[in-house]
DNA sequence: CCCTCGCATGGTA
DNA sequence: ATACCATGCGAGG
């Protein structure tokens, strides 16, 4: 997992208002033994908790595949609804409070769906993601 | 060919 | 049983 940074720019869940730089206190928080970072871009205080992190499979890792297979139960909590199985732009923050422009599908399975973020290739290479790494993503929401 | 896409399959919890 | 998800694999480019 990244360490945490003391100079990064988050973004909260919820807050759409833009560029509002507001600074708070800087750095990490731990809370409920995860790491948690304030939000950055509007005054409302809340805390930033990674929606999620999973231990990277081989095809999480794999450079030509390029896509992180996301758990359902967080998939379907805290990203966007799909209307369908076609992919939607979505940002995401890393856990350095780095933002990235992926794209969120769902993949139909038998009875059931498999929820994937796509376009990760830059990301996989900045993080030099390793099967059985340990990565999460900060935050996200849909693009405007 | 070889790569990507779009699911299907099957191991595992 | 049942659901989830890591990966297989065929079709199409």
């Amino acid at each position: 997992m990244a360490s945490p940074s003391s100079s990064t720019t988050t973004f909260c869940f919820q807050c759409e208002d833009s560029s509002n730089s507001v600074t708070f206190r800087n750095g990490w928080r731990l809370r409920s033994g995860k790491f948690a970072q304030l939000c950055h871009r509007c005054a409302c205080g809340r805390v930033v908790t990674p929606l999620f992190q999973k231990s990277l499979s081989a095809s999480d890792a794999d450079l030509a595949l390029s896509r992180l297979v996301i758990p359902k139960k967080c998939a379907e909590a805290y990203f966007p609804p799909l209307s369908g199985p076609h992919k939607i732009p979505i940002n995401i923050l890393d856990t350095d409070g780095k933002e990235w422009n992926f794209h969120f599908r769902f993949w139909p399975n038998s009875r059931s769906k498999m929820y994937v973020l796509e376009g990760l290739r830059d990301y996989m290479v900045s993080k030099k993601w390793q099967a059985g790494d340990v990565d999460a993503i900060a935050s996200v929401y849909a693009s405007p």
